[in-house]
RNA sequence: GGCGACAUAGCCAAGUGGUAAGGCAUGGGUCUGCAAAACCCUGAUUCCCCGGUUCAAAUCCGGGUGUCGCCUCCA
């Protein structure tokens, strides 16, 4: 497999540490709010790369954290008239609402930086001890003129990045690219005991500190953002480095933003919606599509008329799932036929061309249009005169199944099997009704079913019905 | 100013040297009592522009143009 590394700005054949074994962190949410569609993003895409690492075989330990301590949760809980704390097991109990919503699986460790903070003041004093970092008034900085390769994630010398920074007059900082490791506690904060005095700790450091403690000192993938390559992947790099003298992580995955109108979706500039609008506009499940139907370092826009075009796609999937489930119950006999021959070779290649396309840098947009093929013979077989067998009919299914999975489409409304017998008895009489070409009668039970939320269709080989 | 990315049909979007995937939408047809879904056919003589390399370029090189992002909290 191969991975595009934003440190050395090329693909790379993917070889992890330990064969068979990835270790993979993604810096989480600051949970001050909800979560918006570009931040859903990351959580889909890298949800993606670990589901499919999982499935070439390789046992894979994700890790993403949550920042429940920071300048904005402190802010919203004065606006909420609240505790902190309050605010970040709110916006983190918001967060799994989403990202389960989205199909995105829980991480194997989410760690807080709070229940870190042992980890994070032990790193600090090993830089301090290496001359990496210095207190002064309770703060603790990271001295980044030390760090001969600062800069080297966002391919800038530091005299570049020092030049573009900006100036505080009333610094005390060294040099101004200088950042906190170690905040001192101002009144009303929260804040921990710490060599330093009481305070809490900066934004980078956290990453450092957990991914060390659940990961070790040199991983796999770190994934996030590709506004988190500078500053805070960067100081990532400076930190644990620094600290480790080995080096942080193998390859560095950086997603394209999602914008609107062009301009990139931001919580700053005002221009964003949360997951949970888009989600009540247009469903869960065809975010996630949008997301997959193109690769995920393009910059991708955000309308309501692509999230459409993505409905319209996945209901495309769906309708082919439903078909083969169908089938798989109502074929024409056990056995394979020799005709069925042909197609059941074609499984396994359909196979290989989403595994090629996955291989190269995880491009879902390409593997997604594999399914589609795969959907086109499977609903072909369903307009087609003849029946095809269960066994021809259950081998695509899982064929089917297994790549979509991959990808973690389609899981909204998966078990449309136990259906309740009133649908059942609805259908059946709507047929008696249709046998004797009482059309009122058998338009008026499906203008009932429609009411119930179930859209029939009568295919050559039966009726077939679905939610709406 | 420094660093990086993007530009493919009405819309979305793959494709890094061999002659343009896939999806949505449109139009025609098949099926159907009707409907829905599905299936078949339909669309870029061409991949932002101009040069160059090559038997061959959307794909490589040079030069433009446009758009976006990072350099400050931000996925």
């Amino acid at each position: 497999m191969k991975l595009f590394n934003s440190m050395t700005l090329r693909k790379e054949a993917f070889t992890p540490i330990e064969p068979r074994k990835v270790t993979m962190y993604a810096c989480g949410p600051t949970v001050y709010n909800f979560i918006h569609v570009g931040n859903a993003r990351p959580l889909i895409m890298f949800d993606v790369l670990r589901r499919y690492l999982e499935y070439r075989g390789y046992d894979v330990t994700f890790v993403q954290n949550f920042t429940d301590v920071d300048d904005k949760i402190i802010n919203q809980a004065k606006a909420e008239q609240t505790t902190s704390e309050a605010i970040a097991a709110k916006y983190i109990d918001e967060y799994f609402t989403d990202a389960k919503g989205l199909g995105v699986r829980e991480a194997t460790i989410h760690p807080k930086a709070t229940e870190n903070i042992d980890e994070i003041i032990a790193i600090i004093k090993k830089l301090i001890d290496k001359g990496l970092a210095y207190e002064t008034g309770g703060d603790v900085y990271y001295r980044t003129e030390r760090f001969e390769e600062y800069g080297k994630l966002s391919h800038q010398p530091l005299e570049e990045l020092r030049a573009g920074a900006r100036i505080d007059v009333s610094d005390i900082k060294e040099s101004p690219m200088d950042f906190a490791l170690w905040k001192a506690a101002k009144p009303g904060e929260p804040s921990w005991e710490s060599p330093w005095g009481r305070g809490r700790p900066g934004w980078h450091i956290e990453c450092s500190a957990m991914s060390g403690r659940f990961l070790g000192k040199t991983i796999d993938i770190h994934c996030g953002g590709q506004d988190l390559i500078f500053p805070h992947h960067e100081n990532e790099i400076a930190q644990s480095e620094g600290a480790n003298g080995v080096e942080f992580v193998r390859y560095w995955l950086h997603n394209g933003f999602i914008s609107i109108d062009n301009k990139k979706m931001s919580k700053s500039l005002g221009n964003f919606f949360t997951v949970r609008e888009a989600a009540e506009a247009y469903g869960y499940e065809n975010i996630r599509m949008f997301m997959l139907m193109s690769h995920y370092r393009s910059p991708l826009n955000y309308s309501g008329e692509i999230l459409m075009q993505a409905k319209g796609a996945l209901e495309r999937l769906k309708t082919a799932r439903a078909n083969l489930q169908f089938l798989s119950g109502n074929g024409d006999g056990d056995v394979l036929k020799e005709s069925e021959e042909d197609f059941i070779k074609r499984l396994p290649v359909y196979r290989e061309r989403f595994i090629g396309a996955m291989d190269d840098d995880f491009n879902t947009a390409d593997a997604v249009s594999v399914i589609f093929e795969l959907a086109r013979e499977a609903n072909a077989m369903t307009a087609s005169e003849k029946k095809p067998s269960k066994a021809l009919a259950s081998a695509a299914l899982a064929a089917f199944d297994e790549l979509v999975n991959v990808l973690g489409l389609i899981y909204g409304d998966a078990d449309e099997k136990g259906l309740d017998e009133e649908v059942e008895a609805l259908i059946e009489a709507r047929q008696a009704a249709r046998k004797e070409k009482n059309w009122a009668e058998a338009d008026r039970i499906r203008d009932t079913l429609k009411g119930m939320g179930i859209i029939l269709e009568d295919t050559p080989q039966g009726v077939k019905w679905k939610k709406a």
